[in-house]
DNA sequence: AGCTACTCCTGGTAGC
DNA sequence: TGCTACCAGGAGTAGC
């Protein structure tokens, strides 16, 4: 499933095929992919001025006239895809969103299981603005892991997949992760040591910079590259969808448990659970 | 504040 | 072979 490293490869393979054109028409196949009823007419004759990510978001900025007319703001969920293609071309059953370029090309949303989102937004930063530091930017420094984890109370995995405390880690990631980091998805994360909070900050930077090389993981039918390659990080899992498997590091057998309703796979030699405090 | 349960969806698969 | 039942899972929300 789409997370950090997966959207930055969408949004690097689309933003020079989108950047300068004019939306010329808008086709929607699936209302609540679009949300609001007015999706066609808030985005058809605006140009897409600039395409970035923020987090697991695929944000288009709009304008018209010169002047700023909102964003498309997208998300891929689960199984959503963007393809930015010359006509003809078939996007299969799945198609939800359309929009006719100036050049001839078209946009395609596809998604096979409806969660993913492509709507528009007049101001991005209503939701935008709740989301936690960008992993790999200036804002998230060692300092500030250490101090914000113990500042919450909380399941460490269930921390690390919250938008709002950190953007732009999923299941897979947060999994590969602590297994680096040699931590258990249930510490509380208000007893992580300065020295594991370091260990932990620089092994997600690790874990998304390696992935965006590799353009991502695909492990299912699911992910792939708008170009339709497939990505390689898979090849570098550690634990996730390996339970049963012995792990890479010393050979343990990979378990697998459910933390707050996610498949959470750890090896539980190199990941041991912390003794609980006697008091 | 933090947690669980529920919702949205459908392809894949386990079990019979 | 063909059927059914169940699972995966980001994010939002309701309820405790």
């Amino acid at each position: 499933m789409p997370e950090l490293p997966e959207v930055e490869t969408v949004v690097r393979s689309i933003r020079k095929r989108l950047e300068g054109r004019t939306i010329e028409s808008a086709l929607v196949h699936w209302r609540r992919t679009v949300v609001a009823p007015d999706f066609e007419e808030r985005v058809v004759g605006a140009r897409m001025v600039r395409v970035w990510r923020r987090a697991k978001y695929i944000v288009i900025d709009l304008a018209r006239k010169k002047r700023p007319a909102g964003a498309i703001v997208g998300h891929l969920r689960m199984t959503g895809r963007i393809h930015v293609e010359k006509r003809p071309f078939d996007p299969g059953p799945y198609k939800k969103v359309e929009l006719a370029l100036d050049d001839g090309r078209v946009l395609h949303f596809v998604d096979v299981r409806k969660f993913g989102r492509f709507e528009f937004a007049a101001d991005p930063e209503r939701v935008l603005g709740k989301l936690g530091p960008e992993p790999l930017s200036d804002d998230f420094t060692v300092q500030w892991l250490d101090t914000a984890l113990r500042a919450k109370r909380r399941v460490l995995k269930s921390l690390l997949l919250d938008q709002t405390f950190v953007a732009g880690l999923g299941n897979i990631y947060v999994d590969e992760t602590l297994h680096r980091s040699g931590l258990h998805p249930l510490t509380r994360s208000e007893r992580v040591k300065p020295a594991e909070a370091a260990r932990l900050h620089a092994e997600i930077q690790a874990v998304l910079t390696s992935a965006i090389e590799r353009e991502g993981s695909s492990f299912d039918v699911f992910y792939r590259t708008p170009e339709g390659n497939p990505g390689q990080y898979q090849d570098e899992f550690r634990v996730y969808g390996r339970d049963g498997k012995p792990c890479r590091k010393c050979g343990t057998i990979i378990e697998r448990l459910v933390v707050g309703q996610r498949g959470t796979h750890v090896c539980p030699r190199c990941q041991p659970r912390s003794p609980k405090r006697s008091k």
